[in-house]
RNA sequence: GCUGGUGUGGCGGAAUGGUAGACGCACGGGACUUAAAAUCCCGAGUUCGAAAGGACGUGUGGGUUCAAGUCCCACCAUCAGCACCA
């Protein structure tokens, strides 16, 4: 027998296997039921990855094993292409995006197809491509005709490096997901789509999805949602004349009592209105101007310091004492959640008093605590249902009770109402870039906003070779004259075409739709095909796009559902979060990691079947592991025995020697890799191994079953095996099964605890032994231990696991 | 600060409430070899003991149970997400 030559073994399979189209997914399958696998498409940038091999081979066991148990599998790849990659090599080097985008889907698909990965080669698209993107504009104008997209002039954060506007996800921490540059809040003119809407199905969703607690957790956290009161604070000049009304948003009702002063955010334009009667308007508008120059990272750092500026002139009431109260602006007040406005209790909200220290303004107490240094806060008060004070008739009740009462009372008035918030914004939509998907959108003098016709799209995107947006932040767009400027679809006269570009998280918002169908262009995809094929089954990719990509993903979804595109409201039954590859130092590796090694590199030196079994034996899925290469041998030694067992072939049917250690294999593997456990499927193959190696042995049919159990990890060395063993084809083969009778040994070693200590003592009987008997046989082999002269005041008898005499 | 996760040998990591440390690496001993590599066999939680055997062991302290790494309570450490969200 010649050695493993994983080289030329490998190469002959992938071969075989793009050549014969073997991955292929088949609508409507007359028989088999439909499973969904889906891996988050490549980020077309260079070669793949440490975290492509920790990602995706899971993913392609799932597949392979699920093509074994009879069901016509859907395992699809494709480009997320409009991204950062392709725009920086334009922007950096002069290349064409397009050909930037071209030859790294190329090469991101060529190494795929070198680690063995059993994607449908028949399905693959980029979102950069016009066939594929002019459904993302096809959705923009759904969007847009069902009241979802609208745009206006807004705060929002923008990139002073990057020339752009960036949504919330874009830009956490203050800092920019581009280029790492700090963020300002800049007035724009931006598209949003209406998200916050869809809070509580996107919360549905969560709940309806499986998947790991700390990503829901994530999840909800920033949809953020609240639950309290909307109050108005009536406004008034100085004179005592009623001007208008100031709506804040509140949690802790039971402190309005001590309210002493009101805060709105810097950009809230509410009392623009009345600027004739504010007596320091210029101070206030420098002071809009000064926090408008912060970047959000400043804005987050200094949260001690506390700036504001106070309006005179005008006050407003509380209405539940009618106390005057003054009015300030602050920017530790944000505009863009709830309304913008609070009332500040100094108190009982550390805000609120440190605000209040620093501008002298007095506190007034209201519940129980010691709060001369700090505020008593609503954890603390809440979890001691501490007592009511200063607050007329609520005095002296517990706060809890208080709560209740003071809402109905500002109800009952017609002051206030119950009011539910979210943290999470709508979506700000556009960039001013050129490497993204055109909007179908033109604005005509007469016609105002007018969409494309949908028989019109693609609207593609023109060549330029100046990729820069200008010096006012418009996207190089603008500067396409020719294209810009066009005719109004509505009325023919000259308009002017939208020239920012949408977000590259657009084209991946839809994708897993397009999979099912992706060469229809008559539709998103055929809604038979769409009914087929589902949800997807299961989910895999990184965790870091958890609170962007995956909530923008429901909310199209949802979107698509109600408008009758799509069947299904949830986009995915699972999702299951990659752990990393982590370098020496303990971070994610990367190029630039010390010890940065690329799974090229490593399929080189030992193999894809190596790399795909050493990555996953060092964790869980989605555990992150740190990248080593010492146990290499362990997994290179295991496949070296693999190939030995086509020389220890004896017998036909399953041996009786190997019938336990089999059906307990099966059912391992089986229940393992549902669960992308490949660590302990392999660790399960390896003791099967290893007793084949003792007895000398296997037959025929134990090979088979571990070939098949083997195969979904790795592919290439099985496939061989089995084709010179058997001469046929491992893929037409069905998965093992298991059957419950042989799950336990015929004969079993028991152990023996006394009064619940373990005696180290171990009892050999047969299988499912009545305790009687056992006890016999405790007395034959330790009369010390047990022996009918003994009285037992009980027994406790695990069959075949465990018995525990209690003297 | 809030929320969620995780704490197990020298290392990566296993354990439906039932023999803790599977599997693998590294390590020690042996076989083969002129020698090395490769391969194969054996050993191995810590500790006391020549051995038989004993004691102690899953971050810490309590609890539930015949039995706890696993369940409950409190605390500590660590990682991650969010964070002036009213």
């Amino acid at each position: 027998m010649k050695n493993y030559d994983f080289k030329t073994i490998e190469k002959k399979w992938q071969e075989k296997w793009v050549n014969e189209h073997s991955f292929r997914a088949v609508d409507f399958h007359p028989t088999k039921p439909k499973y969904y696998v889906l891996y988050e498409f490549f980020n077309i940038s260079g070669n793949l990855h440490m975290g492509h091999l920790k990602g995706t081979v899971p993913a392609d066991a799932l597949a392979r094993m699920k093509r074994f148990q009879g069901y016509n599998v859907l395992f699809p790849i494709g480009g997320d292409s409009f991204g950062l990659p392709a725009e920086n090599a334009a922007i950096k080097k002069g290349i064409n995006p397009h050909k930037f985008v071209e030859d790294g889907a190329k090469k991101a698909f060529d190494q795929s197809k070198q680690l063995g990965l059993s994607f449908d080669w028949d399905r693959t698209f980029c979102t950069s491509d016009p066939n594929y993107y002019k459904w993302t504009q096809w959705i923009f104008l759904q969007l847009y005709k069902h009241g979802k997209a609208y745009k206006k002039e807004g705060v929002v954060n923008f990139c002073p490096n990057c020339k752009t506007v960036l949504s919330n996800e874009d830009s956490q921490g203050g800092k920019c997901d581009r280029c790492g540059g700090d963020v300002v809040q800049r007035k724009r003119w931006v598209w949003y789509l209406k998200m916050r809407e869809y809070s509580e199905k996107l919360l549905d969703n969560i709940d309806k999805i499986d998947m790991a607690e700390n990503l829901k957790e994530a999840q909800r956290n920033w949809i953020g949602k609240s639950e309290g009161m909307q109050v108005g604070f009536d406004l008034f000049a100085e004179s005592g004349r009623k001007l208008g009304k100031v709506n804040i948003f509140t949690t802790c009702i039971e402190t309005i009592y001590g309210v002493t002063f009101v805060v709105l955010a810097p950009e809230n334009d509410l009392i623009d209105n009345y600027a004739g009667e504010i007596k320091n308007w210029k101070e206030i508008e420098d002071y809009r101007k000064k926090t408008a120059l912060r970047s959000e990272f400043d804005r987050l750092s200094d949260q001690k310091v506390k700036t504001g500026c106070k309006v005179e002139g005008i006050y407003v009431k509380n209405p539940v004492n009618n106390a005057k109260v003054p009015l300030y602006l602050a920017d530790f007040v944000l505009a863009g959640y709830g309304t913008g406005a609070v009332m500040a209790v100094p108190a009982h909200d550390q805000r609120d008093f440190d605000f209040a220290k620093t501008f002298n303004i007095p506190v007034i107490q209201v519940i129980e605590g010691d709060c001369k240094d700090k505020a008593v806060e609503k954890k603390e008060y809440l979890s001691a249902n501490s007592k009511m004070l200063n607050s007329a008739e609520f005095d002296g009740l517990p706060v809890k009770e208080a709560k209740q009462k003071i809402a109905d009372k500002i109800i009952a008035m017609g002051a206030g109402e119950k009011k539910i918030n979210y943290k999470m914004q709508d979506w700000p939509f556009n960039r001013q870039r050129y490497w993204g998907e055109p909007f179908p959108v033109v604005f005509c003098d007469h016609c105002g906003t007018v969409l494309l016709d949908e028989k019109d799209l693609p609207l593609v995107l023109p060549e330029t070779d100046d990729y820069l947006p200008n010096e006012d932040g418009d996207s190089p767009l603008s500067k396409v004259t020719d294209w810009v400027n066009c005719k109004c679809p509505k009325c023919g006269r000259l308009a002017r075409r939208e020239t920012d570009t949408m977000p590259n998280w657009a084209g991946s918002s839809w994708y897993w739709l397009r999979y099912i169908d992706p060469h229809n262009d008559k539709a998103l995809a055929d809604f038979e095909k769409l009914k087929y094929w589902g949800s997807v089954d299961c989910y895999t990719g990184g965790t870091e796009h958890i609170t962007r990509h995956v909530l923008y993903a429901f909310f199209w979804q949802n979107f698509l559902y109600e408008i009758g595109a799509v069947p299904t409201r949830e986009p995915f039954k699972r999702k299951m979060g990659s752990g990393l590859i982590l370098d020496d130092q303990g971070k994610k590796m990367s190029k630039s990691s010390t010890n940065g090694v690329s799974p090229l590199e490593f399929i080189d030196k030992y193999g894809a079947d190596a790399a795909r079994l050493h990555v996953h034996f060092l964790g869980g899925y989605e555990d992150n592991t740190p990248w080593t290469y010492d146990g290499i041998t362990g997994i290179t030694s295991f496949l070296d025995k693999v190939w030995a067992l086509q020389n220890m072939i004896k017998g036909d049917e399953v041996s009786q020697e190997h019938r336990f250690e089999l059906n307990k294999l099966v059912k391992k593997v089986t229940e393992d890799l549902e669960d992308l456990k490949l660590n302990t499927s392999i660790a399960a193959l390896m003791t099967f191994i290893k007793k084949v190696r003792d007895d000398k042995f296997i037959t025929k049919q134990e090979l088979r079953a571990f070939l098949i159990l083997l195969n979904p990890m790795a592919p290439h060395i099985t496939s061989e095996i089995f084709e010179k063993v058997f001469g046929t084809q491992i893929l037409d083969e069905s998965w093992p099964k298991y059957d419950e009778k042989f799950l336990v040994a015929d004969t079993i070693t028991l152990p023996i605890q006394v009064n619940g200590k373990m005696t180290k003592k171990l009892v050999k009987v047969a299988k499912d032994v009545s305790q009687e008997q056992l006890l016999k046989e405790i007395e034959k082999q330790y009369p010390d231990i047990y022996n009918s002269t003994m009285t037992l005041k009980k027994v406790i008898y695990v069959p075949n696991r465990i018995v525990n005499l209690i003297k």
